[in-house]
DNA sequence: TTTTGCAAGTCGCACTTTGCAATTTGTTGT
DNA sequence: ACAACAAATTGCAAAGTGCGACTTGCAAAA
């Protein structure tokens, strides 16, 4: 496979780019969205905080979602969890090394399966990441944006949630990633009728301090898109 | 700079991956969307008709958009017209050759502007494209949904129209982007309600048999999003 | 036992946005 | 003058939304 890439690179005469992948990975922490930051194992930039990210491996990797998997399960001990293709970075400019070429992905996890896969990943607030390298910092921005986006139009948000949880979560994850308050009783309502949910009888739950118990809910599909706002 | 690439690839011990970039050129004929196709040059599929495209030149492209505008200008002598980046396809098998990434561009062009460029291009109907080589048949598919999801929310569909046209022209090509009619007074409102054109006055044309004069818009701005559906 | 506090969940109503049908307007050809 | 025809507007019912007030179920405090 290698020589096979040489040969046919002489072939074509085109020097061929640096290709990786990098994963804005997304949780929530004390109700602030956070990205989850590993620090670089190499040179360039040796020991800083960067997205979870790496080469992709022609031998290995099928297409670019198996490295992305296989990326998250070596570096951040994740399997199974939502992710989708952002967008592209691809620049002489944007790698020290060489021209290089990102495919760019955001994830979601609920902190909750974050905590158990027990690996040491630094979590920043979205909004407040600090420095990053290369142009990580752009890419923390597309997918800030992308997730506000198509988050109002879809259930995307609820995949920040674990699979059972109650309205009022439901409504404060959207809140979280719109950035804006929502109206309780008008939110209610749209998500009744767009028929998403089912409840999950019987296991009423309890929050610390008296009060009435909350409904549970599942999502009836995994994902939902709708044409108007939430 | 071919060097350089060299020396760091044996550096990583990473193969690199074929990286081209394919553009999804759209225009409208006879009230319907196009792609605009070319045959290829050079094997595999010499002679076959497949999307607009070709390697990333390292040395030349500074970065994946620049490779775009250097191919359209080169392969369909256009230049300036609207392109953003679509979905990159990455995987072993679609393409023989190698394992290789596609950067796809989904670019609009209005009928008149592809006319005048005098380019040899082959037309097909984006709904009934026929047979496409490599994977370029789900590139297409991609830009057709992108583009139905995105010109419902912007006036990205006005770009498949030339700078000044009248509101029915501009309520066709919605229709024709969404595949669905729409109502007249109802497009209109929402037109003006949303503030995007600014009517260009002293202009009016006539069409070819008698009839009111219509009034002549063009966009205020170039591009414009909106959070409700038209 | 009653009261209080609190979030869950519902209701009513004004206001806005939409979908549809009918009407009016400006032009040219007969 | 009027027929024909697309451009453009109007009116109204139906659907969707924002907002405040109200009801419900529970447990801790009185």
């Amino acid at each position: 496979m290698r020589a096979r890439g040489l040969k046919h690179m002489a072939e074509t005469e085109f020097p061929r780019p640096i290709v990786t992948v990098d994963i804005v990975l997304l949780t929530l922490r004390e109700e602030r969205l956070h990205i989850a930051l590993l620090p670089r194992t190499a040179e360039p930039f040796a020991g800083v905080a960067a997205l979870i990210g790496g080469y992709v491996h022609v031998e290995e990797d099928s297409d670019a979602e198996a490295a992305v998997a296989r990326i998250l399960k070596a570096k951040a001990g994740l399997s199974g969890i939502f992710f989708e293709q952002l967008q592209t970075f691809a620049s002489v400019d944007r790698d020290p090394r060489d021209w290089s070429v990102s495919i760019a992905y955001f994830a979601l996890v609920p902190q909750e399966v974050l905590d158990e896969a027990g690996v040491a990943l630094e979590l920043r607030p979205v909004d407040a990441a600090g420095e990053l390298p290369f142009d990580h910092a752009d890419i923390v921005r597309a997918a800030r944006e992308r997730l506000r986006g198509k988050g109002a139009y879809s259930t995307i948000p609820a995949r920040l949630l674990p699979d059972i949880f109650t309205m009022s979560e439901l409504q404060a994850i959207y809140e979280t990633v719109m950035g804006e308050r929502l109206d309780q009783s008008a939110f209610r309502r749209k998500i009744n009728d767009l028929n998403l949910l089912e409840e999950v009888e019987g296991e009423k739950r309890q929050t610390e301090r008296a009060r009435r118990p909350t409904t549970l809910y599942r999502l009836k599909a995994p994902l939902a898109v709708f044409d108007r706002r939430i």
